[in-house]
DNA sequence: ACCGTGGTTAGCTTTC
DNA sequence: GAAAGCTAACCACGGT
């Protein structure tokens, strides 16, 4: 698949592309090039979805285990803007590192 | 940690918690169970996030390779929505059989 | 109050807002607009409030009927699920148009 | 419609309806009604989207003169929690009241 | 009567 | 700057 040499369809302004002379063989390959990427896509975000529900099963063992899950999450959520605002302060460090050069 | 036999810290409405003769190894067993739970989610959280980018990835493998990124979403949103549909129908059905008495 | 000539507060980085000469009459007059925006949305909110009332009341009035309202919600909520996809699908064809240049 | 002497589908434990003998004019009488309500919720909900159209149009008015949006919702939603805090009080001063004989 | 669950809604992020 | 998709909080319902 590293040698692609149809033009699948794509947004255009003002073009009309693959109008005539388009045998169905074209048209066959790009559909199974779609069809790969529909599939990837959509196996991805079934494992996403799995662990989404992995994580909602963490938060109902520690409810279990007697944790207020509304506390639980307002925990995680601080600790990740903590490492949010963390990572935009090394970038500034790594900025005014560049801009006095390095 | 299936023996579990101090009482964490829990949304209470009016009662007075950890009131008097608790030391402090209670309070840091909670703690530390309390972390091992946000560490979990936490490491969830980081896997979701990576598949997320995946996704995003592919996406923009289809873009290089010509498709038209928005038209794909479409797409993959329609098939989403069919499968969705499905299983309410087939729920749907359960229900009524259930409704009129099996 | 189309004619709009002072600046309210906003959310901004680094700047500085209101530094001086920032009369009392200036800070009452977006004080007054605030409080307008604020109330109608409060009013329209009420207004959707309302709605969604009668909404559970008609649903109760089916379930004095005789309806079973689980099954009458999972009804209501396909048909809009196949109105979305309809739509959806409409805009699909729109987008293949576009993708393939009109 | 105040004497409604059909009846329609139900949740029901283990009894066993409309089996046999079930003529069509129940069934087509009982659809009907069905297919009221689910139109008058249809309805209903159709009023609710658009005021929900509106409290957006209202933000992006807000956001249009200046406003902050983010900070709006803020506001609104605090003054929300007020009110309710407020109403709470409100029932709770009743009670007590109630509770010494008026 | 309470808990658990699922559906609904609002807010935030990211894209165009 | 607007629009949409994704995520998280909220709420009402049914089950136990």
């Amino acid at each position: 698949m590293t040698e692609s040499n149809v033009t699948p369809f794509q947004a255009q302004d003002s073009d009309v592309k693959n109008k005539a002379g388009d045998g169905d063989a074209q048209r066959d390959a790009t559909a199974a090039r779609l069809k790969a990427f529909v599939e990837r896509i959509e196996r991805l975000e079934e494992e996403k979805a799995v662990i989404a529900e992995d994580i909602k099963e963490v938060y109902g063992e520690a409810k279990g285990a007697g944790f207020d899950v509304k506390t639980l999450r307002k925990v995680v959520s601080l600790r990740k803007m903590d490492e949010q605002k963390r990572r935009e302060e090394e970038e500034l460090l790594d900025l005014y590192k560049g801009a006095i050069g390095l």
